[in-house]
DNA sequence: TATTATACTGTATATATATTCAGTATTTAA
DNA sequence: TTAAATACTGAATATATATACAGTATAATA
């Protein structure tokens, strides 16, 4: 993060200010008003010099489509507010902001172990184990897993919520809690396979 | 705060997540495209609507100009304790000291209608709904209940996590979801039955 | 029975807004 | 000492966006 300067501080903290008080963020023409400017060009170059620093994103062609990028809150909770994600059947469950799809706060003694985040389950392969579709599960990002845990588990581009089974050194069983699924055995040496993490916990609102 | 309609929820929802994701509010539009809408009104007539039931705002003119109203937020009490007592064959779950098993500290906006104690599963006979033994669930007292409801009912000294199915004036189901276990049906003029509660969420440590 | 609320499609438009271009001036780094 | 970054004014414009208007249809309510 490069360093800000005096002027855009001012714009930075304007534009929080705006959203914190309104909810949304401002136009050019807000933030000239707001600091005193008189060209809207004033505070776009403002923004795009923001930008450049790392401080905001700007949506190019959306209207009041600035938002803070927060560098403080570095990924996971710092307190008791949890992030849910959703479970897509392409791509990595990463915290990334674009992922995640609300907040929930609770203690961080909740389950019986630490956790990480909510991961919101699509798909009822886990239905035997009373885990429905939309259950949110308490995940502990390790790879620390032994027999008959839940696992977070990513095949290439895929992820999926299945029990852990170690069947050889070099081979791993991912089993399904339905029969209408077919379990899925995966070569370690061959294929491209990460334990993103385990289940401790789970929450469903219903 | 009237009743909210399911087509409004889902709009509420889409606008949180798309204020998640990107930092700013959704236009008409955008909110049509995610949730399959043709034309911007439909998104503006739902709109109004929350606008009208006080769940948003909207600022006159602004593009992007919706935001959420918070009326949870007013509770600074975030650390509330509920009870969590044990589901026994026979006696009502009383919150009598000797039933309290132990207290969990949760929000309490933390399932999606406010609760009054935790449910101690035992037994299996709602596999299928994906409450599991030892399960916790979230116990709204009350006895306004419909069909499809999870109710905590008790018949005599016994009690039971069922769900509730009417089936005439003077008749209700109280149907398992597992097939291992038999329905019960209910007289309600001979026999003792009392409904104690419906699950509003779930709890699983593990 | 009429009315209101809900839930949409489809078109149109005034205006809100981002963004570019043309300047001016000062300060900082190579 | 030359370029690059900062810090603005001022005008112009394509388009993003809110919002009104005209319909259709269904369910709930009085």
């Amino acid at each position: 993060m490069k360093e800000i300067t005096t002027q855009q501080q001012r714009v930075l903290d304007c534009i929080q200010i705006y959203i914190n008080k309104t909810g949304f963020p401002p136009t050019r023409a807000n933030i000239c008003k707001e600091l005193g400017f008189k060209s809207p060009n004033s505070a776009e170059t403002h923004l795009r010099a923001l930008e450049k620093k790392g401080f905001i994103s700007i949506e190019s062609g959306a209207s009041r489509g600035i938002s803070i990028i927060n560098s403080e809150q570095s990924d996971i909770n710092d307190g008791n507010s949890y992030p849910v994600i959703g479970l897509v059947a392409a791509g990595s469950p990463t915290l990334a902001s674009e992922n995640i799809e609300n907040k929930i706060n609770c203690p961080n003694d909740f389950f019986n172990s630490d956790f990480d985040y909510f991961l919101k389950v699509k798909g009822l392969s886990m239905k035997d184990a009373g885990i429905m579709e939309d259950d949110l599960v308490a995940v502990k990002k390790t790879s620390d897993v032994k027999n008959g845990d839940i696992i977070i588990a990513r095949m290439d581009d895929e992820v999926t919520l299945k029990y852990f089974k170690r069947i050889s050194p070099k081979f791993v069983e991912l089993v399904a809690a339905n029969d209408d699924f077919e379990n899925i055995k995966v070569d370690l040496e061959h294929q491209n396979f990460v334990i993103e993490g385990k289940s401790v916990g789970l929450l469903r609102k219903s």
